[in-house]
DNA sequence: ACAAACTTTCATTTATTATTGAAAGTTCGA
DNA sequence: TCGAACTTTCAATAATAAATGAAAGTTTGT
C-alpha cells in the first residue's frame, strides 16, 4: 500500500468509527486528517483533501476545537489560519471522555435521580420502576466516576490502567 | 412526578442517549421500556406504548436479540411471543461491550495494523504518519484488552473496579 | 390441510441530519 | 478608512437513516 492510499484509507475508517459512535463523519475525518498530518493544516487544503465545502470545514473545525481536541495555529507572516489536532492519545481520550460525560452521562444522570424519585404507590410494577433506575443511576455514577478518576491520571493513564487491572 | 410520567421521561432519555451513541432512537427506546417493566411485554404493547409501527418494532427487537440484551419469552397457552430486557446491569454492560468491541473495534484495528505498516520513504510527512498510526494501533488494542479484561470479572466488575482503581 | 393468529420483510415514504454556498462578518496592512 | 484576504453564519438543499404498512411468511390448533 502506498502512503496516499494508506492515509486515504485511515480517514475514511475513521470517520465512519466516528459515525457509529454518534460523532459526524466530516468531523471525525478532519480529526483524521490532522492527526496525522505533520504540520498544521489550513482550512483550504482541509477542503481540497475532504472535496468538502468551505462552510462545512469551518463548522467542524470549530466542533473540533469546542471539543478542546483540535488546535488554530498562526503561522507569520500569513493571513490565513491553520489547524493541529491534539496527538497524544492520552490526552486526547481525557478530552473526549471529559467532554462526553460534561454533555450526555450528567445530563442523563440528572433524569435519573428525578424519575427514581417518584414517591410509588406501592404496585409491584412502580416498585420495579424505582428499583431499576435506581441501579441504573447508581451503576452511571459509578461509571462516571471511574472514568473521570482514570484520566486524573492524565500522563500515561491507559498504561497504568492496564497495570493494575492485569494482576 | 406521576409514575407514567417518570417512564415516558426515563424512556425519551434513554432514546436521546441512544442516538448521540450511534443507536437508533426507536431500540433504545424499546430497550428502556423493557428494562423498566416488571414482566414481559408483547409486541402489541410496545407499538402501543411508543407510537410506532410494526414493522419498526419488529425490526428493533430483532436487533436487541441480535445484541444479546432482549429474550423472547413464551407464556403458556398464548400464541404470542413476549420480550423481556437484560436487566443485570453488570451483564448489559459486558454484552454491549462485547458487541461494539466484536463490531467495530476489531475492525478498526484491522486498518490501523495495515496503513500502519506500509514501507514508507523516508520523508517527515511518511514517517509521522508510521509513527502516529502505529501510537494509535497500540492504544486502542490496549483499551480493547482492558475492556476484555474487565468484562471477564462478569460478576460486579464495575465494583470491583472502583476499589482497585481508587486506591 | 386449512385458516386464524401472529411475525417478518422490504419497497416506499418520511424524518433527521449533514452539507452547500452565497452573503455577512472580521481582521489586517497600507 | 478602505479593500483584500480570509472566516463564519445560516437558509436552502441534499444525503442518510429510520419508519411505515401491506404483502409474504410462519406457526399452531382443529
Amino acid at each position: 500500500m502506498k502512503f496516499k492510499e494508506a492515509k486515504n484509507k485511515f480517514v475514511q475508517t475513521w470517520g465512519a468509527l466516528g459515525s457509529q459512535w454518534g460523532i459526524n463523519k466530516t468531523m471525525a475525518q478532519i480529526h483524521a486528517l490532522l492527526m496525522v498530518s505533520h504540520e498544521a493544516v489550513s482550512m483550504e487544503d482541509i477542503m481540497e483533501e475532504l472535496q468538502i465545502s468551505r462552510g462545512n470545514a469551518s463548522m467542524n473545525l470549530r466542533a473540533l476545537m469546542d471539543w478542546g481536541i483540535v488546535y488554530k495555529e498562526y503561522k507569520a507572516g500569513e493571513r490565513r489560519e491553520f489547524f493541529t489536532a491534539e496527538k497524544d492519545l492520552d490526552e486526547l481520550a481525557v478530552k473526549i471522555s471529559r467532554e462526553r460525560s460534561k454533555r450526555e452521562i450528567k445530563p442523563a444522570l440528572k433524569v435519573l435521580k428525578e424519575v427514581s424519585s417518584i414517591t410509588s404507590d406501592n404496585t409491584a410494577e412502580e416498585k420495579h420502576f424505582v428499583d431499576q433506575t435506581t441501579k441504573l443511576y447508581d451503576f452511571v455514577l459509578k461509571a462516571d466516576n471511574v472514568l473521570d478518576k482514570m484520566t486524573e491520571y492524565k500522563d500515561n493513564w491507559l498504561a497504568k490502567l492496564v497495570v493494575k487491572i492485569m494482576k
